[in-house]
DNA sequence: GTCTATAGTCTGATAGAC
DNA sequence: GTCTATCAGACTATAGAC
């Protein structure tokens, strides 16, 4: 497949124009448009890039109507934060229950799912990587905990990998980084344009991991 | 390996805690410590979240000294990120003049200046990678440009390996995404207390690169 | 819960002395 | 080129009516 779709000459930083959030997140009423509206404003312009009054402005809502539903900017972004790092958990731990205990399938799994999650919600996923650094130590925290959790997935998968002498990896700590942030990536670039699925991405991403540990392909 | 230095508890989006500019950037003066301070504090808080009062307090100049070296804060900005581009640029370009011209062998040493490049200059990698969407179209336009050079450098050799049998890629754009990811996000996690030399990590993403094309290696 | 009005602060940037 | 002084507007957040 050539190369195409790059992106030419824009310089914004996420590609989707669009995006959902998971369905559990009610987004009737005011605190539901404000945080679609912080959403794709934190994507595109990211969180000290955006005012209140620009979220507000889009959700069609008065400057103050925030302030009845979070105490503050910050807590809007560490809601929206929180939303998409439970939602990419909650995917990759049902990704790893849906197949067999083998290391080289749960990694496939895992970085299947990983990507995904990333095509899914790409303006969640561009936030979470890209403004975490907006929240205080103390909003922070508790998201730094999902996220290390959800990391440790695939470190515990990468080690019995090892363990069971099917991966070819001398260093756990650079394989990890290495295959995250494929996925990771993906948020910025991916856009439904993009010709590709969202199952041949993950697909094909999943075929970078287990070449990367090693693992060959019966072609 | 083990798995260490995840750092753990800390929402900063960079591990580095220091950073030199290119030795081409003249330092010296309060244009040069402007810039300095600029960019530390765009990798740290963000284009957004810095103010020119911020940049020029650590700088030790005063709020309008600023002013006398750039038109606004947004040619900052606009001044480092050209740097950074240019320099990850020319290390590319010179990566590939110093090897044998056979696809593999190319493959490896971009990937090596590609991820040393980021190791060795984090703050620029992580402001280039995370603060061009803070730049008005004019003047993102020929940063973009340089950006689109250095990858036609690792799309070209993709294709002269694909051309040559010598690589199993079904999809160049996705390989591409995918190695490029790998080293963009060095920029926002490497430090030099993470235990791995610069050299480490370019040898081992070299090879994760390898293998990501199909190249299987003599162990 | 949503509004109008506004407090108090910080913002990027400029004028003009030296 | 660096300073002091400052402008005009935008910022987050609050008070209080409905």
């Amino acid at each position: 497949m050539p190369v195409t779709a790059t992106s030419p000459n824009s310089n914004r930083r996420i590609a989707a124009e669009e995006s959902e959030l998971p369905a559990d997140v009610d987004l009737r009423g005011a605190r539901g448009r404000v945080l679609t509206a912080a959403l794709h404003l934190f994507a595109d312009l990211g969180y000290g890039g955006t005012s209140v009054r620009d979220i507000c402005a889009q959700a069609g809502v008065q400057p103050t109507t925030l302030y009845a539903h979070f105490p503050s900017k910050e807590d809007v972004l560490a809601e929206l934060l929180r939303i998409g790092h439970d939602e990419h958990y909650r995917r990759l731990r049902a990704a790893l229950l849906e197949v067999e205990p083998d290391p080289a399938v749960q990694l496939r799994a895992l970085v299947r799912a990983h990507v995904s999650s990333h095509c899914s919600f790409p303006m969640l996923a561009v936030v979470a990587s890209a403004e975490l650094h907006a929240l205080s130590q103390a909003k922070s925290q508790p998201i730094l905990a999902i996220r290390r959790q959800s990391e440790s997935l695939l470190v515990d998968v990468l080690e019995r990998g090892i363990a069971h002498a099917q991966f070819q990896v001398s260093d756990t700590l650079l394989t990890l980084r290495a295959i995250s942030a494929i996925g990771t990536r993906v948020a910025f670039w991916f856009s439904p344009d993009c010709g590709r699925s969202i199952d041949q991405i993950a697909d094909q991403f999943a075929e970078f991991a287990a070449r990367i540990v090693g693992l060959t392909t019966p072609d």
